[in-house]
DNA sequence: CAAACGTGGAA
DNA sequence: TTTCCAAGTTT
């Protein structure tokens, strides 16, 4: 057994986490809906979605049955929807293709969308036990630092040494949860002492052979990825009210927020009146502009330019499926996005009347 | 391979 | 305030 898997098993008896939700159980299902939820995402933001989310669907059964929109729903403010389209689709796959027994290698866990070879050896780990190699971003950063490799992680050829040195790391013996440990030990250390800014090299159980540490280069490594300034972008939001109703669009995917609801968005620069008339056939007063949000992602910042519009003609009001009427109330319930959310709070919900219109 | 794909919290 | 990024995968 190495030495890094015999330090760092021994490292998560005593400063481990014990007690996150989906530690409670083997169930594959309960142990797949974490590790999708916890992509890119950090365990404090998920818990509270992971809790709705099994109190919803307790089985993959429950969720292979249930409409995509209401998985949406409960998705709704967590980012990155494919995830949850994608977990949709293999809820349904295992269930029709599996019959419902989830697959139990790593590498026949990985054919399901949404599932790659980081996610699939998790799953294969924490449910089955099995001998495989995870590679995540704490991953990544406690073996480029321990055993000293520079380069940004993403490039292939640095990305193909990490999984290597994933695999020579692993523990030799793995009976008796040693593979779970030491895998959780991974993502403790890198969570809570390997940490990208001034990480805990004092208390590090792998400090002595460090090679980062040794040549004082932690900060150095890994090598942050190259970003370029983010694009800024506009659009605008149509808050159409009809009586005491809103219009909500349901958007393509892929592409950002896919299958989610918002109110129809169009570019600044488009004639507002003109453009309800001829893309939507609805007549409204008119609009009243409201502040603008500004909400930024990955690779791109928005700003948002919310209008308030009057219908006037409720004639033959939008009949395609894709729009939907509905009380900004009930509006929350749905899977929306982040920003419109916040939209629909401040606009309609926050003070103690309807803005004036 | 580079870009798309969200969000909230920390620095 | 702005920037950066956290249990990645897909195209």
């Amino acid at each position: 057994m190495s030495i890094v898997s015999e330090r760092l098993i021994i490292w998560h008896g005593q400063h481990g986490r014990h007690h996150l939700p989906w530690q409670k159980s083997r169930d594959p299902y309960a142990i797949w809906l974490s590790e999708i939820m916890l992509q890119q995402t950090q365990v404090n933001t998920v818990i509270p979605y992971y809790a709705r989310f099994m109190q919803e669907f307790p089985t993959i059964d429950s969720l292979a049955q249930a409409s995509l929109d209401t998985v949406l729903s409960l998705w709704s403010g967590l980012g990155y929807y494919s995830r949850a389209r994608n977990l949709h689709i293999t809820a349904r796959e295992v269930m029709h293709y599996y019959q419902g027994q989830f697959p139990c290698t790593r590498e026949t866990i990985q054919k399901l969308p949404g599932i790659g070879r980081s996610t699939a050896a998790a799953i294969a780990v924490f449910s089955f036990g099995q001998r495989e190699a995870i590679l995540d971003g704490n991953v990544k950063r406690i073996f480029a630092r321990y055993y000293g490799i520079s380069g940004y992680p993403g490039e292939n050829k640095t990305q193909n040494l990490l999984w290597k040195k994933a695999e020579e790391s692993l523990p030799v013996h793995y009976h008796n949860g040693k593979i779970e440990a030491y895998t959780q030990a991974l993502m403790d250390l890198g969570a809570s002492v390997c940490t990208r800014h001034a990480p805990r090299c004092k208390i590090c159980p792998l400090q002595s052979e460090c090679v980062a540490l040794k040549e004082d280069r932690v900060n150095q490594v890994p090598t942050a990825k190259p970003r370029r300034p983010l694009p800024q972008k506009e659009a605008i939001f149509l808050l159409l009210m009809e009586r005491h109703n809103i219009l909500l669009e349901q958007r393509p995917s892929p592409g950002i927020w896919g299958g989610l609801w918002c109110p129809p968005e169009i570019g600044v620069g488009i004639d507002v009146i003109n453009h309800c008339q001829r893309n939507l056939n609805i007549e409204v007063k008119a609009p009243i502009k409201l502040p603008t949000l500004d909400h930024q992602f990955t690779h791109f910042k928005l700003r948002i330019h919310p209008q308030l519009l009057q219908v006037t003609s409720s004639d033959s009001l939008i009949t395609l499926s894709k729009f939907i009427w509905t009380k900004p109330m009930n509006a929350l319930a749905k899977g929306i996005p982040a920003p419109v959310r916040k939209l629909i709070k401040q606009t309609f919900l926050s003070g103690h009347s309807s803005p004036g219109i």
